[in-house]
DNA sequence: ATTGCAATGTTATATTATTGCGTTTGTGTG
DNA sequence: CACACAAACGCAATAATATAACATTGCAAT
C-alpha cells in the first residue's frame, strides 16, 4: 500500500496520495503536517476557518500552533490544492484537480456556503479584457457573492442584480 | 454655501455634498462622523485600512474608537460609496458614482495598487451564467489579482494565465 | 565534519474586527 | 410638554485572524 498512517478513509487518502504526487511533479513536498491539513480540508464539507482547522490538527498533533497551521495552508494555496475565501477568512479545498484558469466562488450572502464553478469561456474573456487594460492576470479565485440556489429557493428576494439579467 | 466646516478641499466638499444628497435620497443620513470617514477616503490615493483610517480620524475627533471607524464604513459600504477589497482589508471609496453592476477591482500582486474597472457587458454575462447555475448575483466588488500595467512594464514576469488569452 | 537548506517548534506579538452596554440625539405622538 | 421609540454614538473590553522572530531539527551535498 501505498498511504501514511494517517487517520483519513480510504478515499481521502487516494485523494492525499494523488496531491501528494502531484507536488512532487512541481518540486514540492507534501508533508505530513501538510497532507493532515490538507485531509482535514478535504474531509469538511463547507471550508474550514485557519484557527478551526487549527483546533483539529492539535487532535493528531498536540504541539501544533497557529503557525504550523497557516505555513501548512500557505504551501496548500501555492500548489492549487487549497483557496482561500477571502471574504470569510476560509480555506476549501480544490475539488477539480489542477487548473489553469481562476476558479468562480459563489459565496453565499444568506447561509455562507461556498461552490467552486468553472467557466473557462467566462474567465479568458475576462483575461482578454484585463489584457485589454494593460493588465495580467495572476489570479486563482475569483469570488462572487451572491444568493445559493437553496437560500433562492427558500425566500427569492428581489435583488438590483435582476436588472443585469434582464437582457438590454 | 452648502458644506458643513469639515477640513476638506473645494472638490472633496463637492464630493461629499453630493453623497448626502445621495444618501438622503434612499432614506439614510451621511452624519459628520461618516462625512469624516468618506471625505478621508476620498482624500487617499489609494484606500486605507481601518486602524489607518482610526489614526487620521482620531486627528479630527480625539475620542474616535475602533467601533466609530467600522461603523461608519459599514455605512459607507451599504451605501455603495465605499467598496472594501477584502484581500487587503482595505477600504476605497468609489469614484463612479452608484452603480447598479458590480465593479471590477484589479489588484497588483506586486505593488498592491487598486484601480476599478467597469464593464457592464462582462458582469452582465456574469450574472446571466450565475443565474443559469442557479445563483442571482448580489455582488458590489469583484476581486482580481494581477498585475498591474506600470508592474509589467518594470518586469514582465510570464505566468500562467498566457494560456487564457492566447486564443484557444 | 561541515555546510546549506527546507521544514518545523516555540514564544510572543501584531493586526483586524466585534460585543455589550449605557448614553445621547433626533423624531414623532398624545 | 411628557413620553416612547429608534438610530447613532461613546467607551471598555475582548475576540478573531495573522505574522514576526529566532531556535532547532533532519537530511543531503561537499
Ligand atoms: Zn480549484
Ligand atoms: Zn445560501
Ligand atoms: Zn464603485
Ligand atoms: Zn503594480
Amino acid at each position: 500500500m501505498n498511504s501514511t498512517a494517517t487517520p483519513f478513509s480510504a478515499a481521502c487518502n487516494a485523494f492525499l496520495d494523488l496531491a501528494r504526487a502531484g507536488c512532487k511533479a512541481r518540486g514540492a513536498q507534501l508533508t505530513p503536517i501538510r497532507r493532515d491539513v490538507l485531509g482535514l480540508l478535504h474531509n469538511a464539507e463547507n471550508g474550514l476557518k485557519a484557527y478551526d482547522l487549527l483546533a483539529r490538527i492539535k487532535a493528531l498533533r498536540a504541539n501544533a500552533t497557529p503557525p504550523t497551521v497557516y505555513r501548512a495552508l500557505d504551501f496548500l494555496v501555492e500548489q492549487g490544492l487549497v483557496h482561500k475565501i477571502e471574504r470569510l477568512n476560509q480555506f476549501v479545498v480544490c475539488r477539480h484537480g489542477a487548473h489553469t484558469f481562476p476558479g468562480l466562488f459563489m459565496v453565499c450572502r444568506r447561509c455562507g456556503k461556498v461552490s467552486e464553478l468553472h467557466d473557462p469561456d467566462l474567465m479568458g474573456e475576462l483575461a482578454r479584457r484585463a489584457q485589454a487594460a494593460g493588465y495580467q492576470l495572476d489570479c486563482q479565485e475569483v469570488e462572487i457573492a451572491s444568493i445559493c440556489p437553496d437560500c433562492l429557493h427558500a425566500s427569492p428576494a428581489q435583488g438590483f442584480e435582476q436588472m443585469l439579467t434582464g437582457g438590454a
